[in-house]
DNA sequence: AACGCATAAGTAAGAC
DNA sequence: GTCTTACTTATGCGTT
């Protein structure tokens, strides 16, 4: 390997990092008001936790969400949890 | 900040990587003995996802579980999912 | 606990599900976006490890960055590393 | 799929249940020595991050460690960070 | 070999 | 202030 990169090289870098950082800025700022739809709801009283499955839950084909839980279901009666 | 460490923090240094990395050793033989009766059960026909869910079903205490259950069923109806 | 949602209660919940899906539909969507710039970088011959570590070090503050990186090269140079 | 398991399935099932167990909690143990062996460094003036650094770099092979160090460095001048 | 899944690690925030 | 809990990122593994 060279021990340095060439302008054009460098010039690319530059332009990938700044395209990936801008991308991320605006990725952060929408996980911060997901958060904050959480925050609020848990200030209703909701439980965040089961928020959170059932985003999850739906998030799931439901013939593979019903096959899944058919399968643990056949599980949990085999050993009785 | 000196610049570096004396004689005496470099050997405890020493010893605190060495105690961990041991341990992490270990740790790591487990994982892979886990991993590899994952293996064997999926070469049974068990469904591996299934079986992570009743394991980690089991680490809770029951009435926690039941009282997860019951409200994740209480939003699952709300919403008819 | 109540065995159902008044219809208020799921009113809400739906709302708050609505809210939180969309928020992170476009975040997965801007998340599918920087994959394919790694993607791409990669296929320019740039290493996307490297790439992370260099956006990962932008992130911090340049002095958090200094001090981190001291402490690290004196345990280095301690243990030989 | 059929409804339910049948016995010697079942058993096989408790089993592989059982055996997964007993390896997650000896696996639980050694985590809680090494947070404790972190905690204990912490005590003594150490800094965690820093330590679980080192700990990391030593887990590679060096010539593999010494090429990433040499590509992120070469990325680094590149873009002056 | 690339793709997503899953675990693990690290980081940051919140609760006690 | 500490200690846990959750979220994010990173890496590894298995699958296709």
């Amino acid at each position: 390997m060279s021990e340095t990169l060439d302008t054009s090289a460098a010039e690319q870098l530059r332009s990938i990092i700044d395209r990936i950082e801008r991308l991320e800025e605006e990725k952060a700022a929408l996980a911060a008001d997901i958060k904050e739809i959480y925050a609020e709801a848990k200030g209703n009283g909701f439980d965040t936790k089961a928020l959170r499955k059932i985003i999850a839950l739906r998030k799931k084909e439901p013939h593979v969400r019903e096959e899944e839980e058919q399968i643990l279901t056949l599980y949990r009666m085999a050993i009785g949890v």
